[in-house]
DNA sequence: ATATTGAATGCAAACGTTTGAAAAAATTTA
DNA sequence: TAAATTTTTTCAAACGTTTGCATTCAATAT
């Protein structure tokens, strides 16, 4: 029977006999219509359950309410808090956040770019994917740039282009985290690395090598091996390090996951923790906090961040033509429990 | 200089001095257009960046090839599973995939899916919010069924509406972890349960609960506490159950963050898991295989459920008219490990 | 009775694209 | 060279909505 088509204001104006205009304006409550003519019309358009097609509005508006976020993954708390952050500024605001999830891939990121764009997106919040980074390949970003999308980069940035960027103080969370090993009385300090070229693997790297450096210990290449990020991929990297013959007494994990998985290592070699082993992780996730030991940590604000791109888009969306390009960096602070406090 | 109008088929026709449906044609490789035309065409749209305006055809098409998916949270392991299921499915087709996060709450949840509505969407994946559920109130879905859009309920479902569902069988798996704690010999098995009224929570503790009856264990009120997923809100409830004058030596947690919270707990007590105290979780999450000790868990295959809701979707979108209603339970699995494996 | 007002409604264009049918241009055939 | 054919291009309508301007119609003022 009820046909599926959806109703729309010519439906209404056939049924009226008017013209599509007045059922317009019956509808958005235009002051030059009759108060019969509205009531009827709108509570008519009520009862056919009519829904104004947004569709042919954005045609005409050239607007879509949408924006795009791109990711490379949102199986983490991290990313997930970044989304949050960015939805309560901007759900309230009226927009509809387009999540896309490049799974690391490339040619993912280059075809929801794409997609985005022709879908005419009001703006894209990034973070590159791995692949990206590694192939150097930002031409699928020049095309945003030039069709004047404001980009924000989130977290993974690439200096290069000129943008807004919100990210997190890795650099610093990383070094306070070692120092703190290092005033915990630790020496031999190892290191879980994430993927190589990614800015927080990079960063995080670094700050525990300059801090290593700092307090004059030596940065050794046998103390530091690379994971995905992932709690699996800590597992064998934590077992070699701890069986070397002369082992790190602590470990600075890249993220709480393989900070945990480090620390599953060593319960099951016997080890106390932190008398004989000291333990940091990246993060705040909040499991770290209910971990045994807890884990030392440095908070990581993914809502402030989400909160922040949300802020750098508005600025530069009111800004049109006038560059207003800022980059934003929070500081991340460490977060002392059990799995580093030894006394 | 370079105006930030996007650059439409009318601009390019203007440029050669055709008509737009020569430039559409030649973009689109259409047989009956001259070579020359064709190419000169398609490699000035490549210079000046030319990108179709997906807007426009859909209002022509009337297809947005648009999913919505709709979710309480993506904050947990479990969430994002099923959206990468969604995602490695329905993506390679071309659809992009609309994530709405209603954190709970009806009114989101009604907003969002009038806006899927009004935005075209072509189906909607909802897991209802627990407001939603709380009250009852069911009319935004109504909607959507008149509108004939293809509505699949994922896990938390509303049995009043004729539709596809996919959800994991609760039931059964929380039975079967119940009675691997009777078969391990705990007596006296409590439950830290989830919010009151939403299907996961209730189906997990009719399993709980049949399984202690089928067994002529008495089920105890005392013994059993709501949380609200989360890890710390298990925390205070956890430490309840332990300070009791006759304690539990089993506690079967809603989910894995729960009964990790109640494993710190009970190793804050001094209490030896799984001697003195079993524990049982639920998700199979990552972290749980690595906690210490491991968590015994049931797996909930939120890939497969993701997979799954696609697979219905897609042949109540073939099967146009005809409804073509299907409920999915897969099958959840006990998977044991050391906090329950009492020797 | 006519002009003047005011309220209510309709017309037509616009947003960017596709597409069947018609028209125009180029080519071949008789 | 005209007719027939083929190739190439244009026209116009459509998708659903909004909106400035024109129009209609009735009521009031002169």
């Amino acid at each position: 029977m009820n046909s599926s088509r959806p109703v729309t204001i010519k439906d209404i104006a056939k049924r009226f006999r008017c013209s599509p205009s007045t059922v317009s304006r019956a509808l958005n409550d235009h002051p030059a219509i009759n108060e019969d003519t509205r009531k009827n019309i709108q509570e008519y358009a009520r009862e056919v359950g009519y829904q104004r097609n947004e569709v042919s509005l954005s045609l005409l508006n050239k607007k879509t309410a949408t924006l795009g976020v791109v990711v490379p993954t949102i199986s983490n708390y991290y990313e997930t808090a970044v989304i949050e952050g960015l939805h309560n500024v901007l759900q309230p605001m009226g927009y509809t956040l387009n999540i896309c999830v490049t799974n690391e891939s490339y040619l993912l990121e280059k075809e929801y770019l794409s997609k985005l764009l022709s879908n005419r997106t009001e703006g894209i919040f990034l973070s590159v994917s791995q692949e990206t980074y590694d192939s150097g390949y930002y031409e699928h970003l020049e095309q945003v740039i030039q069709r004047k999308t404001p980009l924000i980069f989130i977290d993974r940035e690439y200096e290069d282009f000129e943008t807004s960027r919100a990210t997190v103080d890795d650099y610093h969370g990383a070094f306070a985290a070692v120092e703190h090993l290092i005033n915990m009385g630790y020496k031999q300090i190892a290191h879980l690395k994430g993927p190589n070229g990614l800015t927080v693997s990079e960063q995080r790297f670094k700050g525990y090598k300059d801090c290593l450096t700092k307090y004059g210990f030596p940065v050794r290449e046998e103390l530091i091996i690379n994971t995905n990020f992932r709690v699996e991929s800590a597992i064998l990297p934590a077992r070699r390090l701890l069986e070397m013959d002369s082992p790190p007494d602590a470990i600075f994990g890249v993220n709480d996951q393989v900070a945990i998985g480090a620390m599953r290592v060593a319960k099951d070699k016997g080890l106390r923790i932190p008398q004989d082993i000291g333990l940091v992780g990246f993060d705040n996730s909040p499991i770290s906090a209910y971990t045994f030991p807890s884990l030392t940590t440095v908070n990581r604000p993914g809502r402030k961040i989400g909160m922040e791109a949300s802020r750098l888009f508005l600025s530069q969306l009111n800004a049109s033509g006038d560059f207003s390009h800022e980059s934003i960096v929070l500081p991340s602070e460490l977060i002392i429990r059990e799995s580093s406090l030894r006394v």
